[in-house]
DNA sequence: AAAACTGTAGTTTTT
DNA sequence: CTACAGTTTT
């Protein structure tokens, strides 16, 4: 055992015993109904500066930690209360959902209720929100789709096939990859074909941009660059839109602005160009997104776009100890091209920063996966204050489960998005369709989810149809007959129909509740009946019904939100700002499952899960570290730290990669407020093998002095083609940690317990109710006995037998009721 | 005409 | 290791 007290096996020693006195609940100053000047206590002198700037330009430009986030939030709250600005005025513009929420509390905690009229989100969500009031205007419906990436691919997929270009020969995900870069960079596919010149190559893209554009429009999508290039379409083809939207944000703030690419920043100039009441924040060395367009030349130039603009910096942070920040600022220092910048602190020197290098992956996240459990036993955090960053999503599947293994709980952000999930884009599906009929992208998507024996002849003969009559293909199957080609599954087709209809006549009905109305969707479509099916042979139902059920207190909690209620009373409000005739979009309620239907579509696209945090949950948080940016944290795990990992091997080929790679370094070291540990292993499973990878180069660009190394720590000092050569190549074994996940079963996301939404039928029998031989009865089946019962996601799968025909169901939502 | 099976290629980061 | 394209089987 080491002076600190690690050890895998006994308790330890205390070894944090000094940690308690930085970390303790910052708490914001109470404000509450009194006077704005009491805003002011709780900055510095140049933040003050910000905040009490009311008109006219704005540059934050400032080091990680100094206080930027917090200058928006207080100077917003101060125009309120001191300058009586309208909050539906207020434009906050942030870089992820989870941020605008985060400063939405903030607010709200500053001023009260009267936040939830500022315009506050990403640019995609107040974007889309704007584009579907004047869809009209820019060639859409105002129920336009929003395509992930997935449905991107697909559709250059298709339209390869169209154009007859074999995927063999070219990679649709180049094109698709020219097709984003050019939208953010605000190149049309006109454009792109003159610079394509000759180059026959160029050409072909640009055929392909062209028609993957057209079939978007006709199909009433947008990607999501196109929210930002239509966007600024509609903001430069009508100018009494621009200008109505001038006057309505009178004041706009925009975070991360380091981030902003070329559609973003033309948007924002367009907006702010009339009155100049513009405030941007950002950190030329937090840039992480230039992969996807951004540009710091925006922020750095934001002075010639803006002469005469007033320029404050920041340099004092106020989040980390100084070994954290000597060691960001050692690090980053180590880019070339850069202004450099100061930032100090008068917190306490703090730890050193643990790193270790583990034997294999099972051993790094056995030791995460401990330390943390070690620190929180010892009172020193809650779970709720520990991290883990790294740079690719796959590298949590070990450490999660570690932290299963050891019962510590934790929350999964980013990665494989929830809505992104197979089984809830086919509930949305059904659902979209259900809302329009003619959208024939969820049409296309369900026709045959659960496979009802209608297959992709059948639905392209039907897309043919359509396509040449300019009807939809919900028209075309409910017309299946009138069709010689399609005779042959017109009753096939007639019962998708029938289905639909029934789902429709629900939803006119209005008796259901939002999630009741999803559940019996997901259930009568024959989804959740086929997941059970397939389960006899894959073994895989638990995640999918959990991830459905999830949806469902989704929907619940959408209700909650957006239903029209009596006693939300905003006359007050009404008055005092009634000139804003867009303050009814701020709080969109609807009173019919319908309206709720549509609002929740409107929203799901750009909203994922865990966007919005419980508070009173106590449980790690993983997430990459560019989901991190922005947030911060009592202590941080940063895994995977090893060449070819961080930096990206990807990345290290060119200088200016690197760099990128280097910033990344400087975000994530820059989240910890207390603690920082550095984990990486020598050898672990990736891509299907198992390899050896050097400590990250970025390693030896801090001072030692700042470190405590643990495990094979020799190495991190050697140049990695050193350390590659002095290990053996290691024979692939099934290490522990791949052995653990396959025998877990504990549950996946421990998002649970908000399952309250749903009503059961009355007489249905509950889960927890039904036992093994006991007698029940179901409204199609009829009598029957229950022969097997298996727990599963909070509900229970069970086998009945109805007169010598078995049937799964799950107990849950089968309904069934008590029998003779 | 659809489902089940088999083989191959591609693996960063996000809205 | 996984997702998906292309194959064979029913
Ligand atoms: N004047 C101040 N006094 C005390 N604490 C402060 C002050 N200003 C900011 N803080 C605290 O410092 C921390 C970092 O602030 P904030 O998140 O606003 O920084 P930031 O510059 O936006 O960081 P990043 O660049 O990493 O996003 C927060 O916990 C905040 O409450």
């Amino acid at each position: 055992m080491d002076e600190f007290g690690f050890d895998l096996t006994s308790g330890g020693s205390d070894f944090f015993s000094e940690l308690d006195s930085i970390y303790n609940n910052v708490t914001e100053p109470e404000v509450g109904a009194s006077d704005a000047d009491e805003l002011l206590e709780g900055l510095n002198p140049e933040q003050k500066e910000a905040v009490q700037h009311l008109g006219g330009p704005l540059l934050i430009l400032a080091g990680a930690g100094s206080g930027k986030t917090r200058v928006i939030t207080y100077r917003i709250a101060y125009m309120m209360k001191k300058h009586n600005v309208a909050p539906g005025s207020i434009l906050a513009i942030t870089f992820t959902n989870k941020a605008a929420n985060e400063m939405k509390e903030r607010i709200t905690a500053l001023v009260g209720d009267r936040s939830q009229y500022i315009w506050c989100g990403t640019f995609h969500s107040i974007f889309a929100r704007i584009l579907r009031r004047h869809a009209d205007l820019i060639g859409y419906d105002r129920n336009f789709t929003i395509l992930d990436s997935d449905d991107q691919l697909k559709m250059v997929k298709q339209v390869m096939q169209e154009l007859d270009i074999s995927e063999k020969m070219y990679k649709p995900r180049n094109f698709l990859y020219e097709i984003t870069n050019s939208k953010n960079h605000m190149v049309s596919p006109e454009q792109y074909e003159q610079l394509a010149g000759a180059d026959t190559a160029r050409q072909q893209n640009a055929k392909v941009y062209k028609r993957y554009n057209m079939k978007l429009i006709e199909n009433n999508a947008m990607d999501f660059d196109d929210i930002l290039v239509n966007m600024v379409k509609l903001l430069k083809g009508n100018p009494d839109i621009l200008e109505f939207y001038r006057n309505k944000f009178g004041y706009i703030m925009v975070d991360e602005y380091q981030d902003t690419n070329q559609p973003q920043y033309n948007a924002v100039m367009l907006l702010a160009k009339g009155h100049n009441n513009i405030c941007v924040v950002g950190d030329d060395d937090q840039s992480i997104y230039a992969f996807r367009g951004a540009d710091v030349r925006m922020i750095l130039n934001f002075e010639k776009d803006f002469p005469g603009c007033q320029v404050i910096k920041l340099e004092q942070n106020y989040r980390s100890t100084k070994t954290i920040l000597s060691a960001a600022n050692e690090v980053i220092a180590n880019n070339k091209s850069r202004k450099s910048k100061a930032l100090r602190t008068e917190g306490n020197e703090g730890d050193k920063i643990i790193v270790m290098n583990a034997d294999s992956q099972a051993v790094e996240a056995a030791w995460t996966a401990d330390t943390i459990k070690h620190m929180v036993q010892k009172g020193k955090f809650a779970y709720s204050d520990v991290a883990i960053l790294y740079r690719m999503n796959a590298l949590s599947r070990s450490v999660e489960s570690a932290l299963r293994d050891k019962g510590i709980p934790f929350r999964i952000y980013g990665g494989m998005r929830f809505y992104d999930r197979k089984e809830i884009k086919d509930t949305l599906a059904y659902l979209r369709l259900i809302n329009d009929s003619k959208d024939d992208l969820a049409f296309d998507r369900i026709i045959n989810v659960p496979k009802r024996g209608i297959g992709d002849t059948t639905v392209d003969k039907i897309r043919a149809i359509a396509a040449a009559e300019h009807v939809s293909m919900m028209d075309v199957a409910r017309r299946a007959s009138q069709y010689e080609e399609l005779m042959r599954s017109a009753n096939k087709l007639y019962g998708f129909c029938k289905l639909i209809d029934e789902f429709t006549v629900h939803l006119e009905e209005d008796e259901m509740s939002f999630p009741d109305f999803v559940d019996y969707v997901e259930n009568e479509s024959g989804m959740i009946q086929e997941m059970i099916d397939q389960r006899e042979s894959k073994g895989e139902l638990t995640d999918r019904v959990e991830n459905l059920k999830e949806l469902l207190s989704e929907a619940a909690e959408f209700e909650k939100n957006h239903r029209t209620s009596e006693e939300t009373d905003n006359s007050e409000l009404q008055s005092e700002i009634e000139d804003d005739e867009f303050l009814e979009e701020e709080t969109a309620t609807a009173d019919t499952l319908r309206g709720i239907l549509a609002l929740y579509l409107e929203n799901a696209a750009l909203y994922s899960q865990g966007d919005s945090d419980d508070d009173n949950e106590d449980y790690v948080k993983l997430m990459s570290i560019h989901s991190s940016k922005g947030l911060e944290f009592g202590a941080v795990f940063l895994i995977g730290v090893e060449d070819g990992i961080f930096p990206s091997y990807k990345s290290i080929a060119s200088a200016a990669d690197t760099e990128e790679e280097r910033r990344l370094m400087y975000v994530a070291i820059t989240r910890a407020k207390k603690n920082l540990f550095i984990v990486l292993t020598r050898q672990r499973m990736l891509f299907g093998q198992t390899q050896c990878l050097p400590p990250s180069r970025f390693l030896r660009e801090i001072n030692p002095e700042h470190l405590y190394r643990m495990g094979n720590m020799r190495e991190v000092q050697k140049q990695p083609s050193e350390a590659v050569n002095s290990q053996a190549r290691v024979i692939a074994r099934r290490n522990i940690a791949s052995a653990l996940s396959s025998g877990v079963t504990t549950k996946k996301d421990t998002t649970g317990g908000m399952r309250s939404g749903v009503a059961k039928k009355p007489g249905a029998l509950s889960p927890a109710e039904i036992k093994d031989g006991m007698k029940v009865r179901h409204d199609r089946f009829g009598s029957g006995i229950v022969i097997k019962v298996e727990p599963v996601a909070g509900d229970a799968l069970i086998t009945v037998d109805f007169d010598g025909m078995r049937k799964n169901m799950l107990a849950g939502t089968a309904g069934l009721k008590k029998g003779e």
